[in-house]
RNA sequence: GGCGGAGUAGCUCAGUUGGUUAGAGCAGCGGAAUCAUAAUCCGCGUGUCGGGGGUUCAAGUCCCUCCUCCGCUACCA
């Protein structure tokens, strides 16, 4: 048994999230906890919501609520809908915390007695009418470069030019459209990475099993240009964590807060400390998992993203771990993913487009979601969502491959043998060609779980689903129950006692379908089958069970019409 | 522009370090079976492996070049 950390991206407060942003981080996340739970790992899950920042404002402001509060009630919205889809986080935390402003501002401070820090002044422009600094990003105006009047500070996105909003022409606040924006110099601190590249550098070259698309991303801002630039981790902003040098004030910092790619990434430790604080730990049992010299360098610590997130989880916040020159566990594996596009474009928060978790979990069950989305999850490239694709995927795959396989034989049995597993017999030729068939098939799912190969873990489990059936069709114990039951009952035994081993091995994909298998065999058994021919012998001859209600009802016609339509514009 | 990813059967994708007749699922066609959610199982593919050139006894797999799509490009997160 081995001790597994394993984080999601933080999924930002400010709003429902899409399903794409689901299968990107959380739902791998989910997916490789459980199953390395279901192989006796220790496993600490985290997870949490990123509220800093000055989109987290702007949606409290549009909410009519006060920024604070605001958050409290998109977190509980998020953590509703994360229980929704059955993501089994050990904890599910606030990047606000009282425990992640302790340890930021700790960082903070040992970056700063490390020598990581730097004060700079800059100009930034403000907007008197909206009582602050504007982001790049949230200055509008007319490109210099092509004449689009909504060009946006850090770039155009009509003709793709990289800008400062100094260029723009007519400037105006993209949240107040004020256009009485003033230039003023402001100091912030800076995490010199610079100073760190080569440490870094070393270590990226060590982790020759990641992906090459990460490594690749993480060399590219390593090396391109100049190298690896320093960065600015503060912000003029009143949502934050104030600026602090460990528990000591900064002179210069008053008013100002940390900028949330700074805080985000810390509260993963902080989540821990969170988490203990919950369970009513000490600071040991939480720091056994992130502290080298404190129990964690037999940690495996498994990170899940879109790719959008590697630079920040290869380099920034290993610059801060490394800086601190504190002992804390740095990842051992990323595994990141690529986007889920939605019927011909893309998933999109700003303009509503897409189904999103709400939606999603008043449609249908969780399973059916992980199930698909899982199965076809964006690991070699961006992947799409289309309702024809959901409907056919979920229909064969879970309700005639499996959902069929459990109410054939449970239905059968009841029908000739009554509801308990029928004594008598030995294992037929069939029996021990399935048996055979099973533990191959087996080996290979635990490879590809283990290796995080999502869509191929998918594609074996379901082969193991199949293997079923194939099994009940040649050995066709409705025939040979005519002429000889025994041997019927044979099969019939190893075909209740396959339903109990899906149940227990398609725990990490759909866990409400397992829930609903395992009570209706009436057992407890959950260990993971080592042997498949001890594994099916676990329900004895005379063993009680229930037919359970559909497994998977189908998605007929109408329905996904309907929905099609329903989701085909965008949402308020 | 730079970096990276992708381009394989009608559709979605596998194809490890180059090596027997290029695979799977879905859809389609034919058949078997009738226990089951009309579900299941078996059989059926002459695909210019994006175009062109090259290396090699041998290339989807390596090299060069061109084309198309997508992502990232550092103060939105």
């Amino acid at each position: 048994m081995s001790r597994i950390l394993i984080t999601s991206a933080l999924p930002y407060i400010n709003g429902i999230k899409h399903l794409g942003n689901l299968v990107g981080s959380q739902l791998p996340a989910d997916l490789y906890a459980r199953y390395c739970r279901g192989r006796g790992h220790e496993v600490l899950f985290l997870c949490a919501t990123d509220e800093h920042g000055t989109p987290a404002e702007l949606a409290a402001t549009k909410a009519d609520m006060p920024v604070d509060a605001y958050c409290t009630q998109m977190h509980r919205t998020q953590a509703k809908l994360a229980a929704g889809f059955k993501l089994s986080f050990d904890y599910f935390g606030r990047s606000s915390s009282p425990q992640n402003h302790r340890l930021t501002q700790y960082f903070a401070g040992r970056l700063a007695e490390n020598g990581f820090i730097s004060e700079v002044s800059e100009k930034m422009v403000y907007s008197p009418a909206d009582g602050r600094f504007l982001p790049d990003r949230y200055i509008e105006g007319t490109c210099p470069n092509c004449g689009y009047d909504k060009a946006r500070g850090d770039q155009c996105e009509n003709c793709t030019k990289q800008l400062d909003p100094t260029d723009l022409l007519e400037p105006r606040s993209a949240i107040s459209g004020s256009t009485e924006l003033e230039i003023r110099e402001t100091k912030h601190l800076y995490l010199r990475q610079s100073a760190l590249k080569d440490e870094l550098d070393a270590w990226i070259d060590s982790k020759s099993d990641w992906p090459i698309l990460t490594t690749s991303i993480a060399k590219k801002w390593l090396h391109d240009g100049d190298g690896l630039q320093d960065r600015g981790i503060t912000r003029d902003l009143n949502w934050g964590i104030p600026v602090k040098r460990g528990n000591d004030d900064w002179p210069g910092m008053e008013g100002k807060v940390f900028y949330v790619w700074f805080d985000a990434p810390i509260e993963y430790i902080a989540c821990a400390a969170e988490w203990a604080e919950a369970q009513g730990k000490d600071e040991e049992d939480w720091w056994r998992w992130w502290r080298t010299d404190a129990g964690a360098e037999d940690v495996r610590y498994v990170q899940f993203m879109g790719k959008d997130n590697v630079p920040f989880h290869t380099l920034s916040f290993p610059s801060t771990l490394i800086g601190s020159r504190d002992p804390w566990k740095l990842v051992d594996y990323i595994k990141s993913f690529n986007y889920l596009n939605y019927d011909g474009g893309q998933f999109s928060t700003s303009q509503g487009r897409g189904v999103f978790q709400d939606d999603a979990l008043d449609l249908l069950p969780a399973d059916y979601w992980r199930w698909w989305l899982l199965s076809n999850a964006p690991e070699t490239s961006d992947s799409e969502f289309t309702w024809e694709k959901f409907q056919t995927g979920v229909n064969k795959d879970l309700a005639d491959v499996l959902g069929n396989f459990v109410s054939r034989v449970t239905k059968f049995c009841r029908s000739k043998f009554g509801t308990e597993v029928p004594e008598g017999g030995a294992i037929t030729e069939e029996g021990a060609r399935l048996i055979a068939d099973l533990d191959a098939r087996l080996a290979a799912y635990v490879g590809h779980m283990d290796a995080i190969e999502v869509r191929k873990a998918a594609a074996e489990l379901r082969a193991m689903w199949v293997a079923g059936n194939e099994f009940l069709q040649s050995a066709a114990p409705w025939s040979s129950f005519k002429t000889d039951p025994d041997r019927a009952a044979a099969d019939i035994r190893l075909a209740l006692n396959l339903i109990r081993v899906y149940a227990v091995i398609s725990a990490p994909f759909i866990p409400t379908a397992t829930s609903t298998l395992l009570e209706a065999m009436q057992t407890e058994r959950t260990e993971w089958p080592e042997s498949m021919a001890d594994a099916l012998t676990v329900l004895p001859p005379g063993k009680a069970f229930t037919v359970p209600q559909t497994l998977f009802a189908k998605i007929s016609d109408e329905e996904r019409e309907s929905w099609a339509e329903r989701f085909s514009g965008t949402r308020a």
